[in-house]
RNA sequence: GGAGGAGUACCCAAGUCUGGCUGAAGGGGUCGGUCUUGAAAACCGAGAGGCGGGUAACACCGCGCGGGGGUUCGAAUCCCUCCUCCUCCGCCA
């Protein structure tokens, strides 16, 4: 959410950035209207109460002294019944005004370059090797299936589409990358490791910005009004929610697997085979809480540790860095990391790196104090992937494949996979 | 799932039956001071944090006793509802 003290002084140029986004703002023309209202009623709504406030004391005070109160009780009746009234229009108009505040997308930072679509993304930097294969490369989705390590038509018996079983040496790649990339981010890159629920509740989906408007991603349970986590961010970033942070402790870096369960509403025919998009993957997501100051330096550090994973398993990637219009609803900044599928002929996302400024604390309420007596801030917030796993496997199995349709473990890897070198079929 | 109990400020805790000079006693911690070579202890003193309105900034006002709603001239206190925690029983990985 933007602040909205901020957005009353400065319109005009708030209106000007978000346009960049392509985002639609009619609804945020009625700010101005609402805004203003709204501060008219709390000034009256507040002298009344004030004028009430004094009358309930004079009652109090005659009916101590025994006297009759009965004029002044019905006087002061009428004084509520005049709050309730506009109090009740109060509340019309908060409810109006934070619909609009809740759905409309954070402003972008001036670093980002301005374009109209993903077209316009930049790329800003590259890192690796293609691979060149001397036999006809298979579709990972290939390789994985005739290795027995993967299968996707099980799952779909089981459960339904974009579902996928492991099995054998897949298993335990997907569990070997976990702890790989848990490991290298609290032992290397100072990250604090935290399993979280795969369920969050409505406030907190708000907190992060799914909510209210993308609830159709999420699947939901109904009975208990839960939803399941689409990231581990949710319930990271939600882990602080009304909190008070100590500034002398900031900043705190949380580096959480899970599982991740999307809906993929609206991405019908795309990716429908293979790993790339499924409803449900595994993911290592890097959260940090950081001080205003800090958090533009924490983003690029936070992108160059999700990049170090690539680059210690050898899979080529590229850096961009998004433009106003793909940055998504919450973020002020973002770089994508994408690594080379080789059967594709290009690179696809493995990362998203954001910077989020102040847009998720103020919705969840996460402010930090420099110190004691000191008035509390927003914090920043930033997070990343570091890395979704399932698409970790597709990139690995593509890359390394060999034209025995053997698969070859990165070496970085070959510690959490018992040693072995090669994923061979049985 | 069944039966009870509880949520008050940074922490502990009184007040709730019997609504009104209680925006909330008391203690701990915190901060400042006295004492001390320094520290501890003791003693003295200070302080509700937050949100909203308002202001150039103060002042001032409103809201805050788990959340929401209601009754009343007036609610920490009465009523409804939701949430969380604890104890016992049952079930269970």
């Amino acid at each position: 959410m933007l602040d909205i003290k901020y957005v009353r002084a400065h319109y005009e140029e708030v209106k000007e950035k978000l346009s960049k986004r392509g985002e639609d703002l009619a609804d945020f023309e009625r700010f101005g209207e609402l805004d203003t209202r709204r501060r008219e009623l709390i000034t009256q709504v507040e002298e009344l109460k004030a004028e009430r406030n004094e009358s309930s004391q004079k009652i109090a005070e005659m009916k101590r002294n025994k006297e009759n109160a009965d004029e002044a009780i019905k006087k002061t009746r009428e004084l509520g019944d005049r709050i309730k009234e506009l109090d009740a229009e109060l509340n019309t108009v908060e409810e109006d005004l934070n619909y609009i505040m809740m759905r409309v997308p954070n402003i972008p930072h001036e670093s980002v370059p301005v374009g109209e679509s993903e077209d316009d993304n930049v790329e800003i930097r590259k890192w690796g090797e293609l691979p060149e294969f001397g036999f006809e490369a298979k579709p990972h989705w290939e390789v994985g299936t005739d290795l027995g390590i993967l299968d996707f038509e099980r799952a779909a018996k089981t459960t339904g589409s974009r579902f996928v079983f492991y099995k054998g040496a897949g298993a335990k790649l997907e569990r070997a990358l976990a702890a790989f990339m848990l490991d290298l981010h609290t032992e290397e890159h100072g990250y604090e490791e935290m399993l979280t629920p795969y369920m969050v509740n409505r406030a907190s989906l708000t907190g992060t910005g799914q909510l209210p408007k993308f609830e159709e991603d999420a699947f939901l349970i109904e009975e208990e009004d839960y939803f399941l986590i689409p990231t581990a961010e949710v319930p990271v970033t939600n882990f602080h929610r009304d909190e008070i942070l100590n500034g002398a402790e900031l900043p705190h870096a949380y580096a959480a697997y899970s599982a991740c369960f999307r809906s993929e509403a609206g991405s019908a025919g795309r990716d429908t085979r293979g790993l790339i998009r499924m409803h449900q993957f595994n993911k290592v997501e890097l959260v940090h809480f950081a001080k205003p100051e800090d958090s533009y330096e924490t983003l690029e550090k936070l992108t160059g540790h999700a990049e170090k994973v690539l680059q210690l398993l050898g899979l080529p990637y590229r850096v961009l860095k998004m433009c106003t219009a793909d940055l998504g609803f919450t973020a002020a900044k973002k770089y994508d990391i994408e690594v080379w599928i080789p059967t594709q002929g290009t690179y696809r996302e493995i990362s998203s790196c954001s910077n989020f400024e102040d847009f998720q604390a103020r919705r969840a309420n996460i402010r930090f104090r420099r110190e004691q007596g000191a008035k509390p801030e927003f914090v920043h917030t930033l997070n990343g992937s570091g890395l979704a796993i399932g698409r970790t496997v597709a990139a690995i199995l593509e890359n390394y494949q060999q034209e025995d349709g053997s698969v070859i473990i990165p070496e970085a890897l070959r510690p959490y996979m018992g040693g072995k070198e090669k994923i061979e079929a049985k």
